[in-house]
DNA sequence: GTTTAGCACTCTAATGCTGGGAGTGCTAAG
DNA sequence: CTTAGCACTCCCAGCATTAGAGTGCTAAAC
């Protein structure tokens, strides 16, 4: 099922009764946004106590720290640390209706041309159904294995490397060369790798490249040299990495939390200087199930006031990447856990059918 | 130099004295974002002209269109209408200063992968330098010449297609076929079509490909069968046609006059739905020199209250794509204009040189 | 000991009123 | 044609007022 990342310092002993009413004011203004107050939560709770006695509970609430007033008279909301617990102890989930799931599983299962297609088509389906932000991030390639490798010659010193990688991948690179090679040089050089090296993690593939450079720096043959200078260029510099895909950002303009139009700002620029939330989402990689950081939680500071819900999604068991939404630290959680959850599962089964 | 559309209908002969005033009035309001005041107005032009004076002209530039007041007591702020006259006749544009195109020479002179990457490249480099948001629409590629192309098989029924385009664009497609060829088949294929086609107009071979088919249906060889399945799925879709990037949306944020979030929630998703948007850049192809649409000039309800700025680029003489920035209608032109055209023009310039 | 009712208190948000400032339009004089 | 003067309009900021919601505390009830 899911699992939540429960704080490491854990949660006081809060009786039956204070959890009740704790889940039900969170609920409550999850529902409204607005602060609630002891008259209403009484009224709701269905617990047949009076306002006073309310009272006095948000107060131990508020004490501890679960709750705080924005000011002297106007009820309560939750604090991080209030929605934490929520998340952690009291929030129950509503799995997915399988119709639902269905047609889910539908909108990934779609033919795409590459994994950024893929990721666009995700990100776009969890914003379209959580009305939050969607993100997805495409899988970190600490595994690239070198599944085929052509050169193709453009031009007198040009030379267009096509790079076949894990499963369906390709990649394109263009090279410049030091004098020029011709089809049959490049197809000998090609064959050679292909042979020696197909199959094999892409590093591994540079490393022992380097090793037979050094090795035989002297004799070697036309053949040789030719490998050698293509290979160097071409696995030079990394694939370029991971990267993400966020849709839905607008989403973010209209919940009321969010509208102070310069935070707003601060985190679009965040969307594109992808950087820092890739961090974010790099902490999540390892995690198993269901993710979620409240406010500040995720240590990044603007998103103050958003909460992000991830999950990882593998391929053959291994951990390819994260998808996720980020809204409102108000969200709907009870919804949202289990779409992403279920999203996550679904795009791993896409990815784990070889289609072809 | 520049070229500004000018509005079919002309624009009433106003006499020196007004239009200086008129003149005036935008530079001031464009600097402070503020309604001009008479007083103001009257002190600033230099003319040596009383509050009085100048509000009888207002009040006639009012009366044509030209401006308008916010209410009754506040200054006035130039019309769309305005903003027409004064970009049509009014602007004096500070050429830029060689130093500032040399400086934007070098950003977008870098090797990049791809013309996506070169257009995220110069739609940045646009909102940087403008603080508005920058938008490069890719080549429509209305002539798509075929260089190269190559076949390799991937798994049993499965051959990525490699072809090269145009200059030194390069494209990958992975098509299903009917039965497994082998290497050998495929090189053949690949050698057939680069002898007859390289060079050729990629919908011409599709034609002539088709004819071929049609005329040698039952004699075809080994060989020929082979060309034309591949050649069939490779030429089958158009490759996928233009699109366009946008950078600095979140410039866009800043501007008080877009302050209001739903409008700019309804401008930011017209980004994202981007077929709106090409449609409006799409009339700027076949102009040349800078275009200039002022709020809803576009016939685009979203862009109410925003003025594009465009120019298109072109490459051996021929117009390929379109670039500009969008922003509130009141922005500095005298700045803005130079930059566009000056980026244009230099993006040109680096299409134009075959580098490698 | 827990729960409750009552009450005084606080804070917000909405409302209405006020005066000052900015700017206009009009008119009549220069 | 230009200008000074003046009455007028409108916005805005500040202030007081009010109603409503909710709190904390205390003392009584269970």
């Amino acid at each position: 099922m899911y699992s939540t990342e429960s704080m490491s310092s854990g949660h006081l002993a809060l009786n039956e009764r204070t959890q009740h009413l704790l889940k039900m004011l969170v609920e409550r203004y999850i529902r409204d946004g607005q602060p609630v107050g002891s008259r209403t939560l009484a009224r709701d709770a269905g617990l047949d106590l009076s306002p006073a006695t309310v009272r006095n509970v948000m107060a131990d609430l508020e004490e501890l720290g679960y709750l705080r007033s924005p000011h002297t008279s106007a009820g309560r909301v939750p604090t991080a640390r209030g929605y934490r617990f929520f998340v952690d102890a009291l929030l129950n989930l509503r799995p997915l209706d399988d119709q639902v799931v269905e047609i889910l599983r539908q909108r990934i299962d779609q033919p795409v041309q590459n994994r950024a297609e893929l990721a666009r088509l995700v990100s776009d389906l969890l914003s379209g159904v959580t009305h939050l932000a969607g993100v997805v991030m495409l899988p970190r390639r600490n595994v690239v294995t070198l599944r085929q490798v052509e050169f193709l010659p453009l031009s007198e010193n040009r030379v267009l490397v096509i790079l076949v990688l894990n499963a369906q991948e390709v990649q394109n690179r263009i090279i410049q060369t030091c004098r020029p090679y011709n089809a049959v040089e490049l197809q000998q050089a090609a064959n050679y790798l292909n042979a020696q090296f197909a199959g094999k993690d892409i590093r591994q593939v540079r490393e022992a490249l380097l090793r037979d450079l050094r090795e035989a720096r002297d004799s070697l043959d036309r053949l040789m040299q030719t490998v050698i200078e293509m290979a160097e260029q071409t696995f030079e510099t990394e694939p370029d990495g991971d990267d993400y895909v966020v849709a839905g950002q607008t989403h973010l303009m209209q919940c009321a939390d969010l509208s102070d139009l310069d935070k707003l700002r601060q985190l679009f620029e965040a969307f594109n200087h992808k950087r820092d939330l890739l961090h974010l989402f790099d902490q999540c990689l390892h995690a198993d199930g269901v993710q979620i950081f409240i406010g500040e939680e995720s240590g990044f500071v603007v998103l103050e006031g958003c909460s992000v819900v991830t999950a990882p999604y593998t391929v053959e068991g291994q951990v390819l990447g994260v998808l996720g939404v980020i809204g409102p630290t108000r969200m709907a959680y009870d919804r949202v856990i289990p779409v992403v959850d279920a999203t996550a599962r679904l795009l791993a089964a896409v990815l784990n059918t070889p289609q072809g």
